[in-house]
DNA sequence: AGTCTGATATTACAATTGTAATCGAAAAAT
DNA sequence: ATTTTTCGATTACAATTGTAATATCAGACT
C-alpha cells in the first residue's frame, strides 16, 4: 500500500530538497534559496513549484493570499525509490557493484572508508 | 581530456547495457537479448540504437549489410559518470548518507554487509 | 476611485524521451 | 525475373522536461 511516488525531474529534484530542508515556504522563499545555488528565472522556479503540485508531489496552503507549499512525501522515501531504480538500471541491482567501484576508483578517501566501515 | 559523455536516457541504458555485455551486436542481437526482459517492440530497439549512433555513445560498422554496434565508452565510465550526478542530486553530494540510509532501511542482509565490510 | 504592484494562472515553445509505424532498397526465395 | 522478406532510413506523435513569458486579478498605495 506504499503509495506510488511519481517521477521527479532532475530540475524538481532541486525545488524538492529545498523543500525538505524547510516547509511550508512560498515560493518566493524557495526562489531565494535556490537562487544562490542555480541560475533560473523566478518564474522558471515557479514553473516547477506547479508541476509538482499537479504532480502531488508537493501539497498548497492557499489560506492566505501568498500560498505556502510542502512536501507530500518525505525525503528518505523519495530517496529510496530513486535509489532503488538507480541501482538497478545502472549497476544490474546490487549496491555492492556500485561501492566496489567507488572504492577502486579511489574516489573515497581514507577518511570516508573509515567512515562507511563504522557505519556497517 | 575525459570526454563528456553524452547523457544516456532509462530505456537507452537498457540497450547499453546489452552491449556492454558482449560487442559488436547486430540490431536483432540486441532485440533478442532484450525481448526476455522488457516488453519492447522491435522496431522500438531499434530507434534506441540509432539514437545512442547519433548521441555517439556507440558506434556502427557498416562494412556488412547488417550492421553491427558497439559502445564507445566503458560501462564503468558511464557507471562513474551517473553515479557522480545521481549522488549530488539526490544525497547532496555524499555516496555516505546513501549508504546510511541503506544500512538503517534494512534493505541490506547481513551477508551484504558482511560482503561490504570486506571490500572496504 | 483609479493605478500600481506583486501573486497566481495560463500559455509558449523547443528538446528529449518513450514508443513505435511506414517507406524504400537490397537480398533471398521461388 | 518476380515476389517476398529483411534491413535500414525516415517519419510520427504524444508526454515530459527545461526554461521561461504573458495575462489576469486582488490588494496596497495615491
Amino acid at each position: 500500500m506504499t503509495k506510488e511516488i511519481p517521477n521527479i525531474s532532475e530540475s524538481e529534484w532541486e525545488v524538492m530538497n529545498v523543500l525538505w530542508e524547510k516547509a511550508p515556504q512560498t515560493a518566493n522563499d524557495v526562489i531565494s534559496s535556490l537562487q544562490e545555488k542555480i541560475d533560473w528565472k523566478p518564474k522558471t522556479v515557479r514553473t516547477l513549484l506547479d508541476r509538482l503540485v499537479h504532480k502531488k508531489v508537493i501539497g498548497v496552503n492557499k489560506d492566505q493570499r501568498v500560498y505556502t507549499f510542502f512536501p507530500l512525501y518525505s525525503q528518505d522515501e523519495c530517496q529510496r525509490a530513486e535509489a532503488r531504480s538507480f541501482i538497478k538500471r545502472i549497476y544490474g541491482g546490487t549496491l555492492k557493484s556500485m561501492l566496489v567501484q567507488f572504492v577502486e576508483d579511489d574516489s573515497l578517501s581514507e577518511t570516508d572508508i573509515k567512515e562507511l566501515r563504522s557505519i556497517l
